[in-house]
DNA sequence: GCCGTTTTCGGCCCGACTGTTTTCAGTCG
């Protein structure tokens, strides 16, 4: 059983927890919580990584122990530290820690002088008051721990919401502070601009005119349930959604630095900080100051930021210190790919199957969006629940395109399928059908439990198959939902370059799949890539933002993603030799 | 625990808000 990174990261993060109560060094701590990120960023599986006996130090933030440990957790599929460590410290006070309010420090009172082990304990303690007499703890502080108990009772664990979701709330809140008075600049920084597929909270940054009311208008929005805290420059509520959103207030002057700063990530925050400290510097979201009597020397916008720490722009989804900063330094950041650059979607569906619109109503919809060419790939027939083609429907909807490509101006309509690979790697139409199509697009739908190993062997046997062009949501996640099977990406890629398949990266905002790694890894592997919208309705045409932004995520290019080209040029490029 | 064009030891990003406090610790991002 193969071990993902993510179990690594969650052992490393559960050390870094209960060294945390227990009142370790903070940097130690940082250091376990920096290497759980860095595993978690790996385009690759670690425990493959460690059976080839690569050394896992070349990567800044892993030494020598750390190196051993993620080797102790690959090969025994624990981590004996943490063992030991459990045994001092009742593991469940990680869980009080993710509580709203308490962090190490109250844990680490509530366990030594109330004998509290868990969530129970804390519960029972606080209804009888016994929390209120502690040092540093008072009435607000017990009442503040019930109500969080409560509302994780209601809602289970904070979740974090999709891009698409979040899109459409920030919006309304921005719509919304923009029309009080005396706002100058607004922005809304973190996860969200950094284009992330999901969003834990929303950081509403304004810069404003004298005496503007906006702190007042952002807690008196109706949407919000609750206020949390409001200052002068900074305040936060929560929406009746639970989602939290955070305002800060700061002078023009100082919007880059501030942009910058609330954007992130962490990561990448301090290691530009690190840059500047070298440099003499101190930056902070207010500016970039020099020397004792601290002259501001930059604040403006975030380009000066960059410049002041010797470095380019970098765009916001690069912004997750996955050698970012390396390659900025080296002038090699990538010319990140932009929506105007998309030519063309190789995913859709019409009525045909479980499309909503007729193929004309595809036709003209995707006209809208300016695109060159546009690939019908309705469902094939095992996906019966879609109604899917078989043969001879397949061949009418075929007449139909030719029939259509000869009457319409402006676009090109590429006769395709989506083919549903069978679970002994073959595909559910015969050749001589497919022969007749522009491309195919393959993908799993049923028997999603094989193992790792069956999962993999399926989808290169299908790609075997010549008329395979395109391995759509190779994962088959589903944000928030499924996991996605279990399939050796690596694998794939290495037998799609090899027959001349291409990747899909999936733009439905509930799919993103390809994700941001799984991007990186492909062109790392010189493999290309397609994003395509799967539309199931001329209005779902508009979610191919969402697969360019996780492109950018993953660090493609114009150049990596074969539906930038145009038509003439893509036609070769999906013919299989 | 990690890291090194000042360094193999001594640093490691920085500020706002709250609650419990008479000057600050804890938490959060």
């Amino acid at each position: 059983m193969p071990i993902h990174n993510r179990e690594i990261a969650d052992v490393f993060n559960r050390v870094a927890d209960l060294l945390d109560i227990e009142g370790e060094n903070q940097f130690r701590i940082r250091a376990y919580r920096k290497a759980a990120r860095i595993v978690v960023d790996l385009p690759r599986n670690v425990g493959d990584m460690v059976r080839e006996g690569e050394d896992l130090t070349r990567f800044s933030g892993i030494g020598k122990d750390l190196a051993g440990k993620i080797k102790e957790i690959v090969e025994t599929g624990v981590l004996g530290q943490l063992k030991e460590l459990e045994k001092k410290t009742p593991p469940d006070l990680s869980r009080l820690m993710k509580m709203e309010g308490l962090g190490p420090k109250r844990v680490q009172t509530l366990h030594k002088e109330l004998g509290i082990n868990d969530l129970d304990g804390l519960k029972k303690a606080a209804e009888e008051n016994r929390i209120r007499k502690l040092e540093g703890f008072g009435e607000k502080t017990e009442k503040l721990i019930l109500e969080a108990l409560e509302r994780m009772k209601d809602e289970g664990e904070k979740e974090r919401i999709k891009l698409f979701a979040a899109e459409q709330i920030a919006n309304d809140y921005v719509d919304y502070l923009k029309k009080g008075r005396g706002i100058k600049d607004i922005a809304v920084a973190g996860s969200y601009r950094r284009r992330m597929e999901t969003v834990g909270d929303l950081d509403i940054l304004v810069t404003c005119k004298k005496g503007s009311q906006v702190m007042e208008r952002f807690v008196e929005y109706e949407d919000v349930a609750k206020v949390l805290s409001k200052g002068t420059t900074r305040s936060s509520v929560v929406l009746r959604t639970g989602l939290h959103v955070d305002l800060r207030l700061v002078p023009q002057v100082s919007y880059g630095a501030a942009l910058h700063y609330f954007t992130g990530s962490r990561d990448h925050n301090i290691a530009v900080r690190g840059l500047g400290v070298k440099l003499g510097l101190k930056i902070n979201e207010y500016g970039v100051f020099r020397g004792k009597d601290e002259e501001r020397v930059a604040g403006r916008t975030e380009e000066e930021v960059y410049r002041q720490v010797g470095l380019p722009y970098i765009e916001p989804e690069l912004r997750e210190n996955r050698g970012e900063i390396e390659a900025a330094r080296n002038n090699k950041v990538p010319i990140l790919i932009r929506r105007d650059d998309i030519r063309g979607d190789l995913h859709v569906h019409t009525n045909e199957t479980d499309g909503r619109q007729t193929l004309e109503e595809m036709v003209q919809a995707a006209r809208e969006q300016g695109y060159e060419y546009l690939a019908i790939t309705d469902h094939s027939k095992r996906v019966t629940m879609a109604k899917g083609l078989d043969a001879r429907r397949l061949a009418k909807q075929i007449d139909a395109i030719d029939t259509l490509n000869g009457k319409v101006r402006g676009i090109r309509i590429l006769k395709g399928i989506e083919l549903d690979i069978l679970e002994d790697g073959s595909l559910d139409l015969p050749d001589d059908i497919l022969k007749e199509l522009d491309l195919t697009v393959c993908s799993i739908h049923y028997n999603q439990n094989l193992s790792r190993k069956r999962m993999t062997e399926r989808v290169i046997r299908a790609m075997d198959n010549p008329f395979f062009t395109i391995f759509a949501h190779p994962t088959g996640r589903l944000i928030g939902g499924r996991k996605g099977y279990e399939i050796d990406l690596e694998a794939i890629m290495k037998a799609a370059g090899e027959r001349g398949c291409v990747l899909e990266l999936n733009a439905h905002p509930d799919r993103l799949d390809l994700d941001d790694h799984n991007c990186r890894m492909a062109k790392e592997m010189g493999l290309r890539v397609v994003i395509s919208t799967d539309s199931h309705s001329s209005s779902d045409l508009d979610f191919m933002r969402f697969g360019v932004y996780q492109a950018r995520r993953g660090w493609l290019e114009k150049d990596d993603v074969l539906n930038t080209r145009s038509f003439s040029e893509i036609e070769g490029l999906l013919k299989r030799k």
